[in-house]
DNA sequence: GATGAAAGTGCATATGA
DNA sequence: TCATATGCACTTTCATC
């Protein structure tokens, strides 16, 4: 089920991480071949899941998201039963922008964005209700350094 | 420099972080506007600075980029002079996908995406000759159990 | 991989509600 | 400020060479 990806694939996928609202013709020029290849391979990785969704990132400070928070988890359950409990709770919740289970000490990390503290303790305390969890640590961001989507093809 | 936005701004906003490659007909027909309005507020969103890049998401796996990482960094370092230094180098590395300034304890926190273990060590030697730093603990992620870009309109 | 043509879309503008 | 309508240029998409 994997793609094979060479070096124009590359560089295509490159060009659309960069702005995905380029026409076909400016994409075939800058990665230097022609409209019908790039067409045909755009769409190859689409099937093959390569690229996934086409989207705008939109500043959250303008919407009132002022907060972020990186929530570490320890939990002391691991049957497979609490773990599907856990994922369906952080699916269900929007406010969970990103979820990772770790290696080691600390169990998951999550990064929350919500529009102010008492917004994060609402979550909180809803995540708390749902699912048993050992020990969280909330860290708060205080400023965004960096935040790109983009792999370093 | 702050844009007003109203409900229909934000019910537009949520189209176009859901698939920004949709029609501007579309996009009016399920806002419940038409296209004249929603391409003026588009416009306006983006010289506003609200709407950012406009991007494709790429599978990490597809292209061989295994490992995630989120690396906690304390300092003892709180110049302007060394913070200058540090934001710069983590701005320069590609594999730097986010970066937050954080309140507390733990000073950074980053997000780091590469091939393999020991690619993770080639960017942490990098990074720790390119600045003082403290203390490092590295979180490596097993899975990714949410990616999403899209803010809960 | 190139060419080209049909269908669809973006973008601007005019007009009335 | 919004809806509707129109028009041209550009783009996408796909069959054919």
């Amino acid at each position: 089920m994997t793609v094979r990806i060479d070096d124009l694939d590359r560089k295509i996928l490159s060009e659309l991480q960069r702005d995905a609202g380029q026409s076909l013709d400016e994409i075939a020029r800058e990665v230097g071949s022609s409209k019908t290849p790039v067409w045909n391979r755009i769409r190859k990785l689409r099937e093959g899941g390569v690229i996934g969704a086409q989207t705008v990132l939109v500043d959250p400070e303008a919407l009132g998201f002022e907060a972020c928070f990186f929530v570490l988890i320890r939990t002391s359950e691991h049957e497979a039963e609490w773990q599907a409990a856990f994922l369906k709770a952080l699916r269900n919740r929007p406010e969970v922008l990103e979820a990772h289970r770790l290696a080691g000490d600390i169990d998951y990390i999550l990064k929350v964005r919500v529009r102010n503290a008492r917004a994060y303790d609402v979550f909180y305390q809803g995540l708390i209700s749902d699912v048993r969890i050992h020990n969280v640590t909330a860290l708060l961001s205080m400023e965004e350094i960096k935040f790109t989507t983009a792999l370093p093809l």
